[in-house]
DNA sequence: CTGCCTTTCGTGCAATGGCTAACATATTAG
DNA sequence: CTAATATGTTAGCCATTGCACGAAAGGCAG
C-alpha cells in the first residue's frame, strides 16, 4: 500500500469518526503503530489533525472555539427549535441568505443535506456547508470579524449587493414593537439592511429574550420583514401587532 | 510492447485504482522498473499524475482534478521550502494576497504569527488565519469550489478588484519560458490575472515539476511577475532568461 | 494524593526496497 | 549502416518501515 493511500485512508476515517486510534489504524492498515505515528506526526505538522495520547482528532474548520464557542453552547434547545421552524419555511431549490449568528449555525447544520443555494457571511457556516454535495455555497467576503467568525464591513456589503436571494434569514440583538430591529454595531446593522434589501422574503430569527429590547443601531422597522421566527409562542400584544401589520410569525 | 501502449495501460490502471505501484506495473507489463519510472516521470511532466515513493497518484487534468485532501500531503518538503523562502520575502505590516493553492496553505501556516493583513480566496487559509490575533484577515467571497476549498468565479473577481495589496503570491499548474504562466481552468486563470493586476509586487510559487509545461488557460507572460519562488535551484537556461528579464528568483 | 502498573511515545538502528544517474545494450528510423 | 531513441543494468544514495528499549503519560487501587 502506497503511503499516500494510507494517509487517504486515515483522513477518511478521521472525517467519519472525528477521531482515530493508533492501535486500530495499525491493525486495519497492516502496518506497525510506529508507521501510523509517523503519519499522524506529518499530518499534524500539516495542520490536518491534533495528536493525542493513543490517537488523534480531526482539525477542520468546524471546531471548538472560545470566543463564539461559549456563546455557541448557550440556548441550544431554543436555537434548535427555531432552526426546525426555519427548515420548514425553506423549499427545495431556494436561494437563501444566512447571516453570521449562531442561530443560523444551527439552521445550517439542519439544512446541510437539502438541495439549496446558500449565500452566507459566516465563516463557520461556510465550514459547515462546504462538505455538503447538495448545497451550492456562496460566501460574502470582506473583513473578517474573529469574534463572530463572519465577514463584515464595506467589502461584505458591496459583495452582498451583487446577489439577490429568495429568502434572507437574519438575527439581531434586539427587537421592539415600537423601535423595530436593532443591533449593537453599526457595521453589522448596515450589512443586515443590505441583506433585507436583496431578498424577496425576509425572516427574522430571535429567541424570546430579544423581545422588547432596544440596541444602539437601527436596522429596519419591524414591517421590513415578512416573518419572525421565535422559539416559543408570542405574547398577545405581539400577536395583535404582527397580525395587524401582516407579518407572519412562527 | 510499444511505449505508447504501455502508457495507455498505465493510464487505464490509474483511472481504475487512482494510484499505481511501480513494482506491480513492471511485473504486469514485462519491463524493468526503470522504464516504468521513466514513463511516470514523463507523465508527471505532462501533468497526468504525481509521483510518490513507490508509485504514483492520479492527477487527471480536466475533470477528475485530485481533491485538496489528497493533494495537501503531496510534496510537503517542497512546499515547506517554498514557504520558508516566501516568509523571508514578506515584511511586517505588508498587505498580501494568497491564492487557494496548497503551497499557499503552507505559507499561511508559517506566517500566522506575523503582523500582516492577508487577503485570500481560500476557505482553508481563512480557517488557518482566523485564529491568529496578529493577522488582519480579509476574504474574497464568491462561488465556493469544494475541490479546492476556495472561492472562484465572477463574484470572487469583482471582490478582488476592490482591493489592492503590496504582494500577491499565486501558484499555477504550469510555467514555461516561452508560453508563460498557465493553468487548467479558465475561471481560476482570470482570478489569478486579477490578483496580479491588483498587487504592487507579484510572486509566483511553484515546485520544480511545474517548469517547462504548458496548460490550457493562459494567465500571464512570465514577465508579468516580479519574482518566482521554487523549491530547488533553477536550471541554467531559466537563470539566464530570468536574469535577462529582471525577474527575481529564489 | 501516592505509588504501582500498563499503555503509549520517541528515538536510534538496521534492513529492505526505491531512487537517481551514468553507462551499456537493444531497437528503430532514415 | 548509422544515428537516435528506448530500454536494461549497475552502483551508490536515500526513504520508508519495523523493531527494541528507555521515558513519559494515563489509569487504578489503596
Amino acid at each position: 500500500m502506497l503511503a499516500i493511500a494510507r494517509k487517504a485512508a486515515i483522513r477518511e476515517s478521521l472525517q467519519e469518526h472525528k477521531s482515530v486510534r493508533i492501535t486500530e489504524l495499525a491493525a486495519q492498515l497492516n502496518v506497525t503503530k510506529e508507521t501510523i505515528r509517523r503519519d499522524l506526526r506529518e499530518m499534524e505538522q500539516n495542520g490536518e489533525l491534533i495528536r493525542t495520547h493513543g490517537g488523534a482528532y480531526i482539525l477542520d474548520g468546524v471546531q471548538n472555539d472560545i470566543d463564539v464557542g461559549t456563546r455557541q453552547v448557550l440556548k441550544i434547545p431554543e436555537k434548535e427549535r427555531i432552526a426546525q421552524k426555519c427548515d420548514s419555511l425553506i423549499q427545495s431549490g431556494d436561494y437563501i441568505y444566512l447571516d453570521g449568528s449562531t442561530t443560523c449555525w444551527s439552521i445550517a447544520r439542519l439544512i446541510a443535506h437539502r438541495k439549496l443555494t446558500v449565500l452566507t457571511s459566516s465563516l463557520e457556516i461556510a465550514n459547515i456547508l462546504c462538505a455538503s454535495d447538495t448545497i451550492k455555497l456562496h460566501v460574502v467576503g470582506g473583513e473578517f470579524s474573529p469574534k463572530n467568525k463572519d465577514f463584515i464591513g464595506d467589502g461584505a456589503i458591496k459583495t452582498l449587493e451583487r446577489y439577490y436571494v429568495d429568502k434572507a434569514i437574519i438575527s439581531c440583538r434586539s427587537v421592539h414593537l415600537r423601535y423595530g430591529i436593532t443591533d449593537t454595531s453599526d457595521g453589522r446593522a448596515r450589512l443586515h439592511q443590505t441583506a433585507l434589501e436583496h431578498a424577496r422574503r425576509k425572516y427574522l430569527v430571535v429567541d424570546h429574550s430579544k423581545l422588547n429590547n432596544v440596541s444602539f443601531s437601527h436596522i429596519a422597522p419591524l414591517t421590513a420583514v415578512d416573518g419572525i421566527v421565535m422559539d416559543r409562542d408570542f405574547p398577545s400584544d405581539w400577536v395583535d401587532y404582527l397580525t395587524e401589520h401582516h407579518i407572519q410569525f412562527f
